[in-house]
RNA sequence: GCGGGAGUGGCCGAGUCCGGCCAAAGGCGGCGGACUUAAGAUCCGCUCACUCAGGUGUUCGUGGGUUCGAAUCCUACCUCCCGCACCA
């Protein structure tokens, strides 16, 4: 499955093309040398291409090869094309890995990070992505993270920060903070000591990503580059919806416990409330642990993970506002306190859930809206309101039309609820979203230190800008969070009072760092601002994001968020980070993603070594669309690599001096390398990438076969065909595209020159193909259904103009009678009898007339690809035009179908 | 449950937006042939069925529908993948 160095599986033959190695790295160094890939400061608005920067792990895998061949190939493409391209490359170089890797080894975080780099830039190298490495950006420097810090103080001063207690993951015995995914499997233990994880209230950093919400969500209409699936996925994530506050009076016995509003998106439903749900966490709820039954439920039974919905009757009343009805208060464990008010009103007859509670609590359920009338199984009454639905079994969910709700009855569910809302004392429309604020505090070391500093006077101080950055301590190896422990570190004065105060010790979710990372690429050295703000707003947005879609939603988010926030306040002019965003499918082999738990990782260097960086990136590119999954196969790689080995002898063998004419064969040759190239082009443009290829490939094909067929091919044609194949294929091989266009005699790098461009008419280069491709099958077919043994000549003849010209007219005409139409024309009257029969012949198959090429360039078509039917069948071919052909033959000749005989 | 995506010939995969030379590109695999001592590589042809001159029939998850005409449009259903999920 793995293949290995020395495997013998390439035949000696097959090794003895060009040494990829050899080419590569010479290739490599001379890119470098040469700074090809360095956008300058000044360029105006370079294309800028971008892959999500990788965790360095040390590793390049297969899923990140894919990712930045996609933004290579495209890049390069750019490039050829003319523009300036910014494809930049960096580290998300803070985080927990290298943290475990660190105690693991008994060395540092940083030192284990900075070595993974380089590993991973060398085999960046070594796959050949063209990145300007003078805009590198690593997120773990000072020079990077003092300006997470710096955007934290600017959040803060915009009211954008917020310190609030939240329940996160607590281990223990490693006193420390968990992240969800260290906590493992249903029993929530600790993945390092496996010791029960609590849940903790702390004091954390929050972003007040919800004030951005509404603009979050709207915005995501403008995205049209992005996949559907990527713009809903965050919609579901913000989660908006829009409903009502309905304010309900809370009494007990002998206390009144005040007003409660619970939110509702069926506030035409309230006629059907029967009852008052309270979260067990609610406050009110807490004041009533006195009561056995509720301190019992709170404590014991309520399991808000379990599909049953639990609960406990209290003694409180609720009044429904709409009704003035008293409701019976519960607390139920499907209440969640983070989920709208922690309070909400039941309605069995109209919500399932609410139906499920009350069925076995024994509530009534009591239907308030029927379907409307008009509807399936709507159906009035005598009094002509509609029957109320049967609720007995389930809820109706629907809208419909009130019933049994008083002054509403007989309204819809939609004017109901407006009217509602606007005629209940203390109700309001409101609007309410699943997206929580962003709480970026990490209990960890490495990460960007939280700047702030806890003072007894003061409180949190954000420390001022002019004592940024606030730098990691060095990394002490113990239990907990090594922040903790570097007392020296910790120790400071409160910027506000002078007084003795606490560095926090929290540090950042790596997501921060990523949140405007591709800004830093525009000005990565400056050292006043995390983003020169003039280039920034002439080069942003990214063109071009490419990554996986699993960070759909946090990344993107995030990022969409810091760019909104920076536009607002500080001057960015762009309110989106990323233009197109492709989310690219999965490398997978025999349908199952790689992984190292499965053993089933196909190594990126392996592939490397035995086969080369061009092999490695072609075979990805031909598989499959980028956004689609596909299967790594040997198969595929070999075939890729042969490709490039025949492609190479084709360009080696080449005799510029060959003496062949400019004859038929070679002006099909010609007319194909045109039609490649602009198939090409538009497949590059829309990074189809496999269709490209296919193309390119079939034009190395074709150049074979002709070098095979004549005698001499001819040098100038052979020689665009052989340009116009490296230069096709550069932004995906480009290391053998260099080594080719070297052999050419191209100029400077073909990294570099301009993308090839049709000569000559490029329209309707489908049609001739078709026409080819179709007179070819005809032949095929009559020879093997005629039985011919061995055909020595093949006449095909084009349809004479006037044929042309009536279908011309057919096509145009809207006449009821195409035949009368078609014989107002004397060219074609004067035919007689065969232009009546053409003319009834359209007249039936008028609503699907061909668009077909003019008799001239059918017959210059069919003249080049006429040695395509010598050489599969051996037989002399003769093209003919309708005045040369006899008059069986031309008769039989409709336009887009030529007459064939063979003999 | 809700939302999103997908189902094409032995396999992979174009085509689906803008219905019509679509029995449906290309690759892989298979078969036959050329070359070779041979294998490999390379090249040519075949690869739904029937058919003695370019024809016919049945095909693009399943059933309906629209249309002169549907892989392509509409609709219902089935299956798979992915998000979210006791969200009020």
């Amino acid at each position: 499955m793995r293949p290995t160095p020395d495997d013998s599986r390439l035949s000696m033959q097959q090794r003895r093309g060009y040494d990829h190695a050899e080419v590569e790295r010479k290739w490599q160094d001379r890119w470098s040398d040469a700074d090809v890939y360095h956008a300058p400061d000044d360029a105006e608005d370079p294309t800028y291409v971008l892959g999500m920067y990788p965790y360095p792990s040390g590793q390049l895998h297969m899923g990140h090869v894919r990712n930045y061949t996609i933004t290579d190939a495209y890049a390069r493409y750019r490039r050829m094309r003319g523009d300036d391209v910014l494809h930049p490359m960096g580290w998300d170089a803070f985080g927990l890995p290298a943290e475990n890797a660190a105690k693991e080894r008994d060395t540092d975080p940083r030192e284990w990070t900075f070595d993974c780099i380089e590993t991973m830039k060398d085999q960046m190298r070594s796959m050949g992505f063209g990145y300007d490495w003078d805009r590198e950006v690593t997120t773990c420097v000072p020079e990077y993270y003092q300006w997470n810090q710096w955007l934290f103080r600017r959040f803060h001063e915009e009211g954008l920060v917020e310190r609030r207690a939240a329940d996160v993951n607590w281990c223990p015995s490693c006193e420390t903070v968990l992240a969800d995914e260290q906590v493992e499997a249903e029993a929530e233990l600790c993945w390092r000591c496996e010791t029960p994880v609590e849940q903790r209230e702390l004091e954390q950093w929050f972003l007040k990503i919800t004030e951005y919400a509404d603009e979050l969500i709207d915005d995501i209409d403008d995205l049209e580059g992005w996949p559907d699936s990527v713009r809903q996925m965050q919609r579901n994530w913000i989660g908006r919806q829009h409903g009502t506050r309905l304010p309900f009076d809370i009494e007990g016995d002998d206390a009144d416990y005040g007003t409660v509003e619970a939110f509702t998106t069926r506030a035409d439903t309230v006629f059907g409330a029967t009852f008052f749900a309270l979260a067990p966490d609610h406050p009110i709820t807490q004041e009533l642990l006195d009561d056995p039954e509720v301190h019992e439920f709170v404590h014991h039974e309520a399991d808000p993970e379990g599909d049953e919905p639990n609960g406990v009757e209290t003694d409180l009343t609720a009044t429904n506002p709409v009704t003035g009805e008293g409701l019976p208060v519960y607390v139920a464990d499907f209440v969640l306190s983070d989920v709208g008010t922690g309070a909400l009103m039941g309605v069995p007859a109209h919500d399932e859930r609410d139906h499920v509670f009350a069925s076995k609590m024994g509530i009534p359920i009591d239907p308030v809206v029927a379907p409307a009338p008009d509807d399936e199984g709507g159906c009035e009454s005598d009094s002509g309101e509609p029957n109320p639905p049967d609720v007995s079994e389930s809820a109706y969910t629907a809208d419909g039309v009130l019933v049994n709700s008083g002054e509403y009855s007989g309204l819809d569910s939609e004017t109901a609820r407006d009217r509602i809302t606007a005629e209940t004392d203390g109700a309001e429309e409101a609007t309410q979203y699943r997206l929580r604020d962003w709480g970026i505090s990490r209990q960890r070391y490495w990460g960007t230190p939280i700047p702030v500093v806890h003072c007894d006077d003061c409180g949190p101080v954000v420390v001022p800008e002019s004592d940024l950055p606030v730098e990691l301590p060095e990394f002490v190896n113990t239990t907990g969070n090594p922040l903790d422990a570097a007392e020296e570190w910790k120790e400071t004065t409160c910027p506000e009072c002078g007084g003795d105060a606490v560095r926090e010790t929290d540090t950042m979710d790596t997501f921060v760092d990523s949140s405007w990372y591709f800004l830093r690429y525009v000005s990565p050295d400056l050292d006043d601002a995390p983003f020169d703000r003039e280039r920034a707003n002439d080069w942003m947005p990214v063109d071009r994001y490419v990554g996986g879609i699993e960070h759909a939603v946090m990344h993107l988010l995030y990022s969409r968020f810091f760019t909104k926030v920076l536009a607002d306040h500080e001057g960015l002019e762009h309110r989106e980070p990323f233009t197109d965003l492709l989310a690219q499918g999965m490398v997978q082999l025999e349908g199952e993603k790689m992984s190292k738990s499965k053993g089933n990782v196909v190594s990126p260097q392996e592939i490397v070594s035995e086969y080369g960086a061009d092999t490695a990136r072609l075979f990805m590119m031909q598989a499959a669309q980028p956004e689609r999954d596909f299967d790594w196969t040997d198969q595929g790689v070999q075939s890729a690599y042969r490709f490039l080995q025949r492609l190479h002898e084709t360009v080696e063998t080449f005799d510029p001096g060959a003496g062949g004419e400019r004859d038929a064969v070679a002006e099909y040759v010609a007319r194909e390398v045109d039609a490649t190239i602009a198939v090409a082009r538009e497949d590059y443009d829309s990074m189809t990438f496999n269709t490209a290829l296919r193309e390119a490939r079939e034009l190395v094909g074709l150049l074979r076969n002709y070098r095979e067929y004549a005698d001499a091919v001819h040098a100038e044609t052979f020689r665009r065909g052989l340009d116009a194949a490296v230069r096709l294929l550069a932004p995906v091989t480009p290391h053998v595209a260099e080594e080719l266009w070297d052999d050419l005699g191209g100029e400077g790098f073909v990294a570099e020159a301009p993308f090839p461009e049709p000569a000559g008419d490029a329209a309707d280069y489908d049609l001739e193909r078709q026409l080819v491709e179709n007179t070819r099958g005809d032949v095929r077919q009559i020879v093997d259904v005629a039985g011919i043994e061995a055909p020595e000549r093949v006449d095909v003849a084009v349809a004479p103009e006037w044929k042309h010209r009536a279908l011309e007219i057919a096509t145009d005409s809207n006449a009821d009678n195409v035949v009368s139409e078609i014989m107002q024309e004397p060219s074609i009257r004067e035919r007689g009898d065969a232009a009546a029969d053409y003319g009834q012949e359209l007249q039936e198959e008028r609503q699907s007339l061909p668009r077909t090429l003019s008799p001239d360039r059918e017959f210059e078509t069919l003249r080049r690809a006429a040695w395509l039917l010598r050489r599969e069948f051996d037989v002399e071919v003769r093209v003919l035009r309708a005045e040369e052909a006899d008059g069986d033959l031309a008769g039989d000749a409709k336009p887009g179908r030529p007459a064939i005989r063979i003999e």
